[in-house]
DNA sequence: TCATGAAACTTCAAGCTTGAAATAATTGCC
DNA sequence: GGCAATTATTTCAAGCTTGAAGTTTCATGA
């Protein structure tokens, strides 16, 4: 989160820029996850999955959210559960291979994402409100590149 | 995490970059906190309260290091039990307000964030590595007016 | 066939995180 | 002085997160 022992010489302009980014990123976060919570008594991990599973009507494999998620299978498995139990999200059992299931939005689940997924648009581009369009775009072909060539991915 | 319902319009590329952001953040924060553990033994959020410690000599209060590390009050609690439990830093009973006390680094404790700090500084580099010093320069200063901008805090 | 290994998940312990409620100490006002 | 409000911190329940270990199912080659 903070810098290290020194703070000049080589390598600092890229540790400051973390820094940056990670200070950036976790003030956004938590007003999101602030405002998740007020406004619809949810949370960023529920609204990440449900994000994904409605970008896939036809239902996404556990291994799937994960990957895409960028998060671990076991914690996948309980925000899973959870939706569940809640009825916005059903795992269906395969034919084909039995170790699996289809993990799907179910109806009352798609349409509470797409109330929740318009407040959230509108409140990134309040936080981000002074970053012109034109900006964005720039800013988001930086960090995809910069991803992209580190990890292979994307 | 990802995309709302629709994928054009105005504030999409808002949204775009918050996606990004958030990618890109957790991509590193995931990679650095996997080396952490592996290397040293030891969590992001244990490195940052130790980061925090180092810039302050002096030392400083659970209610400082909540509101720098942009956590909460009781999460501070938890982290600093912790390391005070390992002997990397100490929690000073003050005469003046015998509500607060002064959390500081032990000596062993500011030795070895010293080691740490050091990695983890090279990792970022290596990270951040297709991001020029130059272009590093400059998405800081974008962040950090969009940022200070926003909340009025900095 | 059927054993061996791989793949998809789940379970679990430990730690992180928040927000709300509880404690304790201080400050300010009468 | 004494009491109300404020401040600093801890405690707690619920949920998120990882990595490791365990379970079930599938694929494959002798």
């Amino acid at each position: 989160m903070v810098a290290g022992p020194s703070s000049a010489g080589p390598g600092k302009d890229r540790l400051r820029l973390w820094i940056r980014l990670l200070r950036a990123s976790r003030t956004i976060e938590a007003e999101l996850r602030e405002r998740l919570k007020k406004e619809f008594d949810t949370t960023l991990p529920r609204f990440d999955v449900m994000a994904a599973l409605y970008r896939s009507p036809e239902g996404m494999l556990m291994s799937d959210l994960s990957r895409f998620l960028l998060v671990s299978n076991g914690n996948v498995t309980g925000i899973v559960d959870r939706l569940v139990s809640e009825g916005l999200v059903t795992r269906a059992r395969r034919n084909g291979d039995r170790r699996t299931s289809m993990v799907r939005l179910t109806e009352e689940g798609s349409q509470s994402f797409a109330a929740i997924a318009s407040a959230h648009e509108s409140w990134v581009g309040e936080l981000l409100g002074t970053v012109s369009e034109d900006e964005a775009r720039r800013l988001t072909g930086m960090l995809k590149s910069f991803r992209s060539n580190w990890e292979g991915r994307e």
